[in-house]
DNA sequence: GCCGTTTTCGGCCCGACTGTTTTCAGTCG
């Protein structure tokens, strides 16, 4: 799949033209990039099927970037790409994920210190030249070294949402391969967590050998790193490393236990099999006299240790062995439990698609029904509606409500939540939608103190239900606000407020730790994609994911709530907050 | 470079914030 790379060029081509202070190609090829990104259809297919006539259809391509996937296809090069970075061979992947450093300061120190890469800027920032920079200064140079240091800690680890469909096929293929029994991805992809820091693959085959090289030649296998008879790891095209270990059938489950982790999870579970003299590794569970008594599947191996079976997302060592134990675990969330998707937008803001367009996308993937939640307020890139436009939308869901069967959609919103804590729409506008999204989208700065208040302060409008993406983290990008969560997750549940769990691949916001206390303190939460396309719906599942890793049971998202009920359910929330 | 119910040229959603300056460039959403 060549999508993803041909985004990544043309993502940076557009940072080039920024560059060459080119005032519209930026806008043109960011906004493609973003659109081949969350594609489903292969460009490569469809070039192959219909040519560059064929790429021209997609939204937001024309000839000029067809003709430049048909060169990448043929080529896997791009001459204009080429020849914009010989103007600025920097490399610009690397510095993807260091936020407040734009391609005009990068050119600016590319030229005045030879900066390449972050290892040269950190260099040149810790000897105190950035400053020394025109429009540069100390506080610029301190931010740089902060977003450096920043990404450092996320270095090697992929979004989950990234990896995940790379991941689904790498399965779907291996599947195929000759001899296969049982294939399963482990590790913290199984586990779901936000990020993941390589693939273990795991199977059982009948000729390891056969899958084994069936596995090194997969076509986006770059390097071979090590390749055995059970045991081989590649290094991906993207970037992430992938192993295969292949262990015989009547030892999968126990292997598929131990490679899934997390490794605190596994060492207590091993402990427990020591106390009964016994010995957990990844063939089996063994007596003492070195028999096996568990492995081919993974429920024996915690039943016979006197544990429930668990769902891979609580594997974490937070209390989960202890509750399995006494046959005490919650019965968390399941991804058919969530019916419906309670964020997104269209074209009424900056979304990619119409309202009906969305609706259909979304009922396909089975949802039951959504909240159409364009911006409203202070966001103007952002499109936000003003008045006549939200009338106009209005009619529109009503008409669409009446027209697409078993499906429901929802008059919603995203508010801005100003710097006091007011919301940027009035409140005789805000009553009459079905359901208001507050979100923070500016004066990311503010204090601890005044952070937290500004949030309460939102919370306690009653015409607010739902606070949206939280704490303002972007995974890999910025930490969140300074916020007392503590204080939040009280005010939340005094005045009955949902905590969104934004499902959007490098949000995840509410993040698992965060939805554990927030269900400690009985606030509800609820799921938004988040989408601003109809290809990005499908990441709800990331979300739900999140969920289960905070333990969230069916009764803490209201996602789970028929229309009907969810319409109650805010009415009611209103009536009982002052 | 894209797009078109202002259609093949001439538009292209911009405002706040930060940090640098003393009027504004760069970044972000």
């Amino acid at each position: 799949m060549l999508n993803l790379k041909i985004a990544k060029v043309f993502s940076q081509m557009a940072e080039l033209y920024t560059m060459k202070d080119d005032r519209f190609r930026p806008r043109a090829y960011e906004k493609a990039a973003r659109l081949i990104e969350s594609m489903e259809d292969d460009l490569e297919d469809i070039y192959k099927k219909s040519g560059v006539k064929g790429l021209m259809e997609i939204e937001g391509i024309g000839k000029g970037m067809a003709e430049h996937i048909e060169e990448y296809v043929k080529t896997g090069k791009i001459k204009n790409f080429e020849k914009l970075k010989k103007d600025a061979p920097i490399d610009l992947d690397s510095f993807s994920s260091v936020g407040g450093v734009g391609p005009k300061m990068l050119l600016a120190l590319y030229k005045n210190l030879g900066v390449k890469n972050i290892s040269d800027l950190e260099k040149a920032a810790r000897a105190g030249k950035v400053r020394r920079l025109p429009r540069f200064g100390q506080k610029t140079e301190k931010n740089i070294l902060r977003s450096i240091a920043l990404s450092r800690e996320h270095r090697g680890r992929f979004l989950l949402g990234f990896v995940s469909p790379i991941v689904s096929k790498m399965e779907k293929d291996l599947a195929s391969a000759p001899g296969v029994q049982k294939i399963l991805a482990c590790g913290s992809f199984r586990r779901r967590r936000e990020t993941i820091g390589d693939i273990d693959i795991l199977a059982s085959a009948r000729d390891s050998r056969a899958i084994m090289e069936y596995f090194v030649s997969l076509p986006n296998v770059e390097k071979i790193i090590a390749r055995g008879e059970t045991k081989s790891m590649v290094r991906l095209d993207i970037g992430i490393d992938a192993d295969l270990r292949v262990v015989p059938e009547k030892s999968f489950g126990a292997a598929l236990q131990y490679f899934t982790g997390s490794k605190d999870h596994n060492i207590e579970l091993r402990k427990i099999a020591i106390k009964k003299g016994w010995k957990l590794n990844e063939y089996g569970l063994f007596d003492k006299n070195n028999r096996q008594i568990a492995g081919r599947t993974e429920e024996e191996i915690y039943k016979k240790m006197g544990l429930d079976w668990m769902s891979p997302e609580m594997r974490e060592n937070r209390g989960e062995i202890e509750l399995a134990l006494a046959h005490k675990l919650p019965k968390i969330v399941e991804y058919e439990d969530v019916i419906c998707d309670l964020q997104m937008h269209t074209t009424y803001s900056d979304g990619a698609q119409g309202v009906e367009e969305m609706a259909e996308a979304a009922k396909k993937l089975g949802r039951k029904y959504i909240a159409i939640t364009d911006h409203v307020g202070h966001l103007k890139i952002a499109g936000a509606m003003d008045v006549k436009t939200i009338e106009r939308q209005w009619r529109e869901i009503d008409g669409l409500n009446r027209k697409i069967r078993n499906f429901r959609i929802l008059k919603g919103c995203e508010a801005d939540i100003n710097p006091d804590g007011t919301i940027a729409l009035e409140d005789k506008y805000l009553l009459k939608f079905d359901i208001v999204l507050g979100s923070i989208h500016s004066n990311f700065k503010m204090s601890r103190s005044e952070m937290t208040k500004r949030l309460i302060r939102a919370m306690e409008n009653p015409r607010v239900d739902i606070i949206s993406h939280p704490t303002g983290r972007v995974i890999h990008k910025r930490s969140g606000y300074e916020l007392d969560m503590e204080e939040i997750f009280r005010a939340a549940a005094r005045t009955k407020t949902i905590l969104e769990i934004n499902s959007y691949p490098d949000r995840l916001d509410l993040n698992d730790l965060n939805i554990r206390r927030a269900i400690e303190h009985g606030v509800k939460l609820s799921l938004g994609t988040d989408s601003h396309s109809k290809n990005q719906l499908h990441n709800l599942d990331l979300g739900i994911a999140q969920a289960r890793r905070g333990w969230a049971k069916k009764g803490d998202i209201v996602n789970c709530l028929t229309a009907d009920q969810i319409v109650a359910f805010l009415e009611n929330r209103k009536r009982n907050v002052k």
